[in-house]
DNA sequence: TCACTCATGGCACTCAGTGCACAACTGGCG
DNA sequence: CGCCAGTTGTGCACTGAGTGCCATGAGTGA
């Protein structure tokens, strides 16, 4: 409820909540691509004009919340200090995206429905999911710069998060957002974090030593243990 | 003349080569959103109705070949066998989409240039790199049925194996196209193989026995420690 | 020659999105 | 009170993508 207050020069118009529900109750009702903008702007009583005032385009009244969100993530991501371990404060963040959705689990639940079955507002959805998923690999790149390979563990980590709390959001909100969304959320990063948080790499290459300890698991193909290992011993 | 006979649908008209050489032409030379269907249909010579024959929208022309590469890494994934190692198996069908764009360097330089500054193609290549990432996925889905959080490890390693990809392509694209692109994409992707290579629960401490610990002394030739991997893995 | 198919193209239409100008309301300021 | 900004909502005309329908013309087989 005291989300929705207006916040950093955003004024809080009630003709934007107005579009949203219009638009959503005829999505529902008749489908997104049946709805025409006039349509929404008729039952809203507005100006056709106007929806575009509020929304550059038609999807954008479908994610009505997302740029905000996305405003708090990178603000997170500022905020961290160089102490916390980076993989853990990129879940963190994927986290806070969870959040949004679990706010409004209904509006979720219809807005996963309308999305899974309209390809337009499908690819909408992943240009949003990208920008998300490149302000944690921004930051990760900033927190790997002295790491070899820095921004492709960056990407590869970033991307893998975003994933792991899609697969578990997108589980959540099958299940119609009954149930806990953190657990499931909180499991899936988990995975992530053993894959990247442990001892691969970056630890050896990051301070040269006598000694290289490579940790190879039993039936891993051989070429690939020493592509590893050309790799950690500087590859010439 | 040669044989341009049809083959599962697609046909190659020598109508759509022009298509695209025209809209490229246009394209590069007063950008993408300055040019209009109308603009590439009168320099092809053909009428504007021909253009949404071949391509349902603008957007399309500019991936031409996508639709096939598509498929092709589709029948890869459904050739192979229960012998083979998944993780192994996406990264070689990610390769396939390597080399579609090393096989012309040039116009895969020219649009990924066009495709950075123009955000309504960004949005476009994200949903045909989706489909990609959704054909890895749903191959590891299957391979990884057995296992508990199957289709979280699926979708995190599809994504992981993706990112890394694209992190190695753009690189290789943003320098000119010159160098070895497979080179990069290898190395990208034995990244990913070294933080998810085949084994079925990443907690290490879960099955210590599977794990191979190997000190090398630094400067220790390489064959010599390749050889006592070798013999400790049990001739992999 | 006729019938049939198929690739092409012309035409009109819908609808998203934009630029521009105008009206209504607001809050000073003389 | 009249005058003058600034903001917000609206109406209108326009561009351009994409679609449905139908005409045309070339090729093919009988």
């Amino acid at each position: 409820m005291s989300s929705e207050k207006d916040e950093a020069g955003t004024g809080k118009p009630p003709m934007r909540d107005a579009l949203v529900a219009a638009a959503f109750h005829l999505f529902l009702e008749r489908g997104y691509e049946q709805t025409t903008v006039d349509d929404i702007v008729a039952l809203a009583g507005v100006g056709r004009r106007s929806f575009f005032r509020y929304f550059p385009s038609k999807e954008d009244v479908v994610f009505p919340d997302h740029e905000r969100c996305l405003a708090d993530m990178t603000a997170f991501l500022a905020d961290g200090s160089d102490d916390d371990e980076p993989v853990g404060r990129v879940c963190d963040a994927a986290r806070l995206v969870l959040r949004m959705y679990a706010e409004n689990p209904t509006f979720s639940v219809q807005r996963y429905r309308l999305t899974k079955q309209v390809p337009g507002l499908r690819a909408y959805e992943l240009s949003v999911v990208w920008r998300y998923e490149r302000a944690l690999a921004e930051y990760l790149r900033r927190r790997f710069a002295a790491r070899r390979d820095g921004t492709l563990q960056a990407d590869v980590i970033a991307a893998a998060v975003v994933a792991a709390h899609n697969n578990a959001l997108r589980c959540w909100l099958r299940s119609d957002g009954r149930g806990e969304a953190s657990t499931a959320v909180d499991h899936a990063l988990a995975y992530v974090q053993s894959a990247f948080g442990g001892v691969p790499v970056p630890p050896v290459a990051e301070q040269p030593e006598d000694v290289v300890v490579v940790v190879a698991r039993r039936g891993a193909p051989l070429w690939r243990v020493v592509q590893e290992i050309e790799a950690t011993l500087g590859r010439g």
